[in-house]
DNA sequence: CGATAATCGAATATCGATAATAATGCAATC
DNA sequence: GATTGCATTATTATCGATATTCGATTATCG
């Protein structure tokens, strides 16, 4: 290990072809360039990237693992399709399993911790770039959470923040994060920090229901499709 | 749509080759064939299924999805290990997830659906394969939990489940089933019966601890490997 | 002798071309 | 006039061959 090498997975890491292939499509359907239901043809993708359909399929591979895509067999995968009822129950998986991995961190976050978490929350709100910030509003929440020390229930956690991105970075890009977006999730972290265990899970509980409730207001106030895959 | 249609996806479904090959080393590995830490060559895996790498590649993918593998790009993928602590991290996410989609279930429950339940609860104990054992035991809880209507619950539960075989199996194998497999399980279908929800919840988080200390037991009497990925 | 650089090899990753698949439209038949 | 069978065609799935990658081994130099 030499110094350069502190730079791997930093601005300079090369992704593999498949995985660059897999963040462009990720990021088009997550910000909405690429809709629900589309085809994602792999000649035509690897003729937009320029390169074969093998790493093609990987990255389709990798979206269909994300949910992002739907395969159906010989005939192609399509974007899967988004609807309030999967948003809800993102919702109320998180309700479930953010306060349980909240209350097995908390006890062992240290100090640096809690001003590692809100560094983050200032560059999210700060940040331009909508996949940036969801990015570090994840990484907020998971530096809250990674001291529980359990890989699986932070896989899932998340998976539902990947997921809820196709949800929320819509709503955020039509009304903003709202007023005091910062400060909400502030209190979380104060309420850890005072050792207030109950109060911060009360919180998360609570926010995760309002930011439902707004994002369902601002998504599913004109109606819109509803279908679960992309048939 | 005709009558015909109706056996769509039916015994008669043929397999994609990645998918066939992706179940054929699932087999193995569930079963132990293939132990934790082994690589999976995809020249050698094509040269044994009698394909091109093409295929191979896709089935591996799936299993690392799936997390039965572990990807190292350039350097090929290994068979995932298993450990103590991913075994308790999945018991106590099943406590977290199952009784949560019973209540949301079981008011839905009909009388046809309990004796379905029943009646894949007697085939799991004859079932002498052991991969379809699993799958029928957990086609027996899907069917108490699938009238909750939450897809990604499901999903997420069903996950638990496909990786708990990885211990299940060995412990099945070694010592059977435990003397009042069938029993037990019963009884948190007749609490349903009966409306009790509490106390089939409480079934299900007593059986799920019990059953894991007894995995526990059985397979780490003596020392094994711990790591989390096979390097 | 120790550290750095060139080489090699075993495997993955990618390519371009071909084969297989299933929906579609069209014609032939009852 | 509706149904069946059959080419058409757009697209995925698979193949065999080639390029690339990265660790290990060996060679070179201070």
């Amino acid at each position: 290990m030499t110094a350069i090498d502190a730079f791997a997975g930093g601005p300079g890491a090369k992704l593999s072809t498949p995985d660059w292939i897999a963040d462009q499509l990720r990021r088009a359907i997550l910000t909405g360039t690429i809709e629900g239901g589309a085809q994602l043809k792999q000649n035509d993708v690897a003729a937009r990237f320029d390169v074969s359909v093998a790493p093609v399929r990987e990255a389709l591979q990798r979206l269909i693992a994300d949910g992002l895509a739907v395969l159906h067999p010989n005939r192609g995968v399509t974007v899967s399709m988004i609807s309030a009822r999967d948003f809800r129950d993102i919702a109320e998986l998180r309700v479930l399993l953010e306060p349980h991995a909240l209350r097995h961190s908390a006890p062992r976050l240290t100090r640096s911790d809690f001003e590692y978490s809100e560094t983050l929350l200032v560059k999210a709100a700060k940040a331009s770039d909508p996949l940036q910030r969801a990015s570090l509003h994840w990484e907020f929440h998971r530096s809250l959470y990674y001291r529980a020390d359990r890989p699986r229930l932070l896989a899932q956690i998340a998976g539902l923040y990947q997921s809820i991105n196709r949800y929320l970075l819509p709503a955020w890009a039509s009304s903003g994060l709202g007023a005091n977006w910062i400060e909400s999730h502030l209190t979380i972290v104060t309420a850890i920090r005072n050792n207030d265990l109950d109060q911060a899970c009360r919180l998360i509980v609570e926010q995760t229901l309002e930011s439902s409730d707004r994002v369902r207001a601002q998504l599913w106030s004109a109606p819109g499709q509803t279908n679960e895959d992309g048939r």
